[in-house]
RNA sequence: GCGCUCGUAGCUCAGUUGGAUAGAGUGUUUGGCUACGAACCAAAAGGUCAGGGGUUCGAAUCCCUUCGAGCGCACCA
């Protein structure tokens, strides 16, 4: 935070010049430093003159920095702990310390998840979802008013096979494995008869219509797998404000507005087949053609119209912050959707987006075999940790354990880049040592541990350790790492974030025992220390979707 | 074939919009509990940053190229 501040004194040195503040590469190089190179003008002068000259013109009225130095083409700045710890109290006294309020209390619509109603969640579909509900959760940490949005395909071929499969073996109870059991086996049967996949598209066309009938047979079964989808999310702690149906865009006008509206503006084209799709050759659409197709042949909708219809209405309810999650997978079909829209005189959604998941090097699939579902992993997830709560002989009540399990999941799951494929390993994923969300909890036990067992005053805070700089550096960067997580929607910014300072903590519990320290002063700096770096922790956790315990 | 993303220690990953001697965890080797909770800490070993060119004071980072992986490229959603 103290980066700004540099750039400004900076600044009044050197003007017109970029000011680039970093982090040197060890600590005893001080906690800042400006390097000069790119600071040479017409004078010629040499980056060693220019970090000298720097030195002997800043002025750090505000008395920030204990030291200021030159290192060869660099000055480094080191932070006057005895005024910047003063941050503790700050963060004591805002519990929602990293919070700038950039939301401003604004709404922001974020739509995630929204997988097809007929397949179950495993832990490749499962990255959206907790990509989407970090976001959410990150979103409202600094102040928006979010609202999250799921759509629901409950028009696809795959449903009119469900339905079709319902009517031929009827359900044997409304959960999401007898609904599973009965698309297998119609998708089985339709690979042998081709009649039932002309039935599904005849009972498409059905409900495109209006036949009630056939539309409640639909949204039935389709709300039936949506429940129990979510029953697996609620599992996650992972909700949803808004469900919308894609049937609810075919009985209005909503299609054919957008189909006249595409004729409107000269861009909507019918081919040989009498299928309907636009035209995008003005966009830069890296696809074969740039096109994008928006019925059959016999005029029935494809996913994208009524894909667009929803995107427009969601546009509606907000314009300005309008957020959806995608796989990398559906990025040139977004910039189909986003070129149509803006034709249609609407702007796309912000798109975040992110790679796939990989089960030991394989794409986890359900065609071959190589998947594995969320509540498979929640259930050997649960039975690992109790195991590890028997080996110590601690006892596990549910609460700790649906914590500790979703801490597990989300923590390695938002531990890797966006943009990077996740190499899901289940021995990795199910350590408990070292980089884990478990050791960041335990951490957090630790503290609480402490807290309990000493009680403190509010005093002026005194530090003595050099660690204990190191975390109160850490404590500061905080809101600017909120900052940055805003900037690019990238979780692993906030895990490592996390578990860097849980680390420096763990090592400031081995050299320092606070219990017996007799000076209260500097006894209190430290427990209101430590308090503070549980606040963070819990921020931090809180973002991500995790919550902490207070004993294990 | 064309486009996008990626390639960093045995394994899983970071690397501050080009900066100082490339960092963590795990695994391996070693040391530390009659405890502010050892699911921990300390230390050692481990690197041609996929290969090759280029740009400049300086490249894991930018450009070109080769190799490898993932994804996409009109009637699935």
């Amino acid at each position: 935070m103290y980066k700004d501040y540099i750039i400004k004194l900076v600044k009044e040195i050197i003007k017109d010049k970029e000011v680039v503040v970093e982090t040197p590469p060890k600590p005893n190089m001080g906690d800042y430093s400006v390097p000069c190179f790119n600071f040479r003008d017409e004078t010629n002068k040499k980056p060693l003159e220019i970090s000298k000259m720097i030195k002997e013109n800043i002025k750090d009225e505000e008395n920030i920095f204990s030291k200021i130095e030159v290192m060869g083409p660099y000055v480094n700045f080191y932070l006057n702990y005895d005024k910047v710890s003063n941050v503790i109290n700050e963060i004591l006294n805002n519990k929602n310390y990293g919070s700038l309020n950039q939301g401003h209390n604004d709404a922001l619509l974020i739509e995630h998840t929204s997988i097809n109603p007929n397949a179950e969640p495993h832990m490749g579909r499962c990255r959206n979802s907790l990509i989407g509900d970090f976001l959410s959760r990150l979103y409202q940490f600094v102040g928006y008013k979010v609202e999250r949005h799921y759509f629901i395909n409950d028009l696809g071929k795959k449903i009119a096979l469900l339905v079709i499969g319902v009517e031929k073996y009827g359900l044997k109870d409304d959960s999401f494995k007898s609904i599973l059991d009965v698309y297998v086996k119609i998708s089985n049967d339709a690979k042998n008869d081709t009649t039932i996949e002309q039935m599904a598209f005849d009972y498409l066309e059905l409900v495109e219509s209006g036949n009630e009938e056939m539309i409640n047979k639909f949204k039935t079964i389709t709300d039936k797998c949506v429940n129990g989808q979510m029953k697996i999310f609620d599992e996650l702690d992972i909700h949803f404000d808004v469900f919308t149906h894609e049937s609810d865009y075919v009985y209005n006008n909503y299609l054919t507005n957008i189909l006249n509206k595409l004729a409107e503006k000269g861009k909507l084209r019918v081919d040989e087949n009498g299928r309907n799709y636009v035209d995008l050759s003005d966009y830069d659409i890296p696809t074969k053609e740039p096109v994008l197709v928006l019925t059959r042949s016999n005029k029935t909708s494809l996913y994208p119209i009524k894909d667009i219809a929803y995107t427009m209405h969601k546009m509606d309810l907000n314009s300005k912050n309008n957020y959806i999650v995608l796989g990398e997978d559906q990025e040139v079909y977004m910039k189909q959707i986003a070129a149509t829209l803006d034709i249609l005189g609407y702007k796309a959604p912000k798109l975040i987006s992110y790679s796939y998941v990989l089960l030991d090097g394989d794409k986890m699939s359900t065609s071959n075999g190589t998947l594995v579902l969320v509540t498979d992993f929640i259930k050997a997830l649960k039975d690992k940790i109790k195991l590890e709560f028997n080996n110590r002989n601690l006892e596990c009540n549910q609460d700790t354990l649906n914590i500790l399990t979703n801490a597990c999941i989300k923590y390695t799951m938002l531990n890797v880049s966006k943009n990077k494929i996740v190499n899901f390993n289940f021995d990795n994923a199910t350590s408990f040592q070292g980089e884990s969300a478990i050791y960041i909890l335990y951490s957090i036990v630790r503290i609480n541990s402490i807290l309990r067992n000493n009680k403190y005053n509010n005093v002026e805070i005194k530090l003595t350790d050099d660690l204990e700089y190191k975390i109160v550096k850490d404590l500061i960067e905080f809101p600017s790492l909120v900052n940055d997580l805003l900037k690019t929607a990238e979780p692993v910014l906030l895990t490592k974030y996390i578990f860097n300072l849980t680390q420096k903590f763990s090592s400031y519990y081995e050299k320092i025992n606070i219990s017996n320290i007799e000076d209260e002063q500097i006894k209190y700096s430290k427990l209101m220390l430590l308090e503070a770096i549980k606040i963070v922790l819990t921020n931090g956790l809180g973002i991500l979707g995790i919550k902490t315990i207070e004993k294990m």
